[in-house]
DNA sequence: TTGACTTCCCTAACGGTATTAGGTTTTCCT
DNA sequence: AGGAAAACCTAATACCGTTAGGGAAGTCAA
């Protein structure tokens, strides 16, 4: 991530991968995920076409490497909001940190998209790519389990299962807020407002005292 | 949809067209929804790839056919499963239904992906198009009202807060399920075999005494 | 049966795409 | 300063969606 101590020519090459990546971004914000043409990511930076070849070994690989920032940047947002809270209780620390996920998934749609949905024909993320997805995953069973630990949730609730549950609730009001209401605000969407009630649904089925 | 008491030439160009949109499908089954290529399915149906523009003005249009078309089967995989249904439990037949429609989604994740997730750049549905969803979702609405009616949930699980909450759990469901594991049956699948727990919790938030 | 009209399908062409091959210029390190 | 490597180019290939325009075949009325 850093570029000191580099070579000079190695800091001009990283930083022009970084525009690449920024520009092609932004064209997929303004065109769609499925869209992204080389070619206008070449004439925006004033470059032909297969100059970009000197990055990238192909389209495949764009997208490879705007998979991996994004699962590094979403999981970057879920750790320092689980950091900077100032809360005792670990059910509120749930839901803030469930929070900042939903509002970085629709702060960043087209992230979102390449990340969850995976419906680039053809693309499938290296394990490289993939590795900070599982840290996030992982940062989710650690806070799940504290909140067992703490005793307000069944044990069930840091199983695989409570994972897929919660991951899942989740999941479904994004999608559902970024495919029918992408524009509207994180306060004001139809289904993403329903956070809080999903997560307290969640805190019901696996309360302690779940099975008697 | 009857071909029956047509011009014979009219009965044959609903044939092609009915047979293009086949193709198209099964094209997109096996290489992605966005990488369907007209020239593909020209190549297919033994004809040169401007002759598609015959039956449909542009690659949008066919899109739009398949959308409306899947939306149909929906509707009519969900009637009849409502119809056929053989229980006097109210919220049973819920889980019927439910099954039936998460059932069709993982069946046909091409259409399903198009209906859903609306990744095509530019594809914006046309409301005769979209019709058929709107059915489908007053059907649901239906559903609940009567289990409403029945005693067996509290008034607001049929608002559209409840619908929204109800669609949005299995469409995270059926979103996790086939980005993460495409090809597990209904049973297997990690996520889609939450779906009776995921009801179970819904009849919880919304059970008749809530809020005393 | 003839003539007109429509439908169907074709070829040719335009401008776009991702990608490869190969050459030239610029940059930088030793 | 020499030489290597990086950066960028042009040209070309093989696709794509789409438009223009023409010919053959089917259908209907006179």
């Amino acid at each position: 991530m850093s570029t000191a101590g580099l070579d000079r020519r190695t800091r001009r090459r990283q930083a022009t991968i970084e525009e690449i990546l920024d520009v092609a971004i932004e064209l997929m914000e303004a065109e769609g995920v499925a869209a992204l043409s080389l070619s206008a990511v070449a004439r925006r930076l004033g470059m032909q076409p297969p100059s970009l070849y000197q990055y990238f070994p192909s389209k495949m690989a764009i997208y490879d490497a705007l998979y991996q920032r994004g699962n590094e940047l979403l999981r970057d947002a879920y750790r320092s909001a689980g950091l900077t809270a100032n809360t005792d209780d670990q059910l509120e620390l749930n839901l803030i940190v469930a929070t900042a996920f939903c509002r970085w998934c629709l702060a960043h749609q087209v992230y979102a998209q390449l990340m969850f949905w995976r419906t680039i024909p053809g693309f499938e993320p290296s394990p490289e790519a993939y590795a900070p997805a599982l840290e996030s995953i992982q940062d989710l069973r650690g806070h799940l389990q504290a909140t067992v630990d703490a005793g307000h949730l069944h044990p069930d609730a840091a199983s695989d299962e409570g994972i897929a549950l919660q991951t899942s609730m989740m999941a479904g009001l994004i999608s559902q807020q970024i495919a029918n209401e992408p524009d509207a605000s994180f306060e004001g969407g139809r289904f993403i407002r329903l956070l809080p009630t999903v997560l307290e649904m969640f805190y019901q089925h696996y309360s302690p005292t779940r099975g008697k």
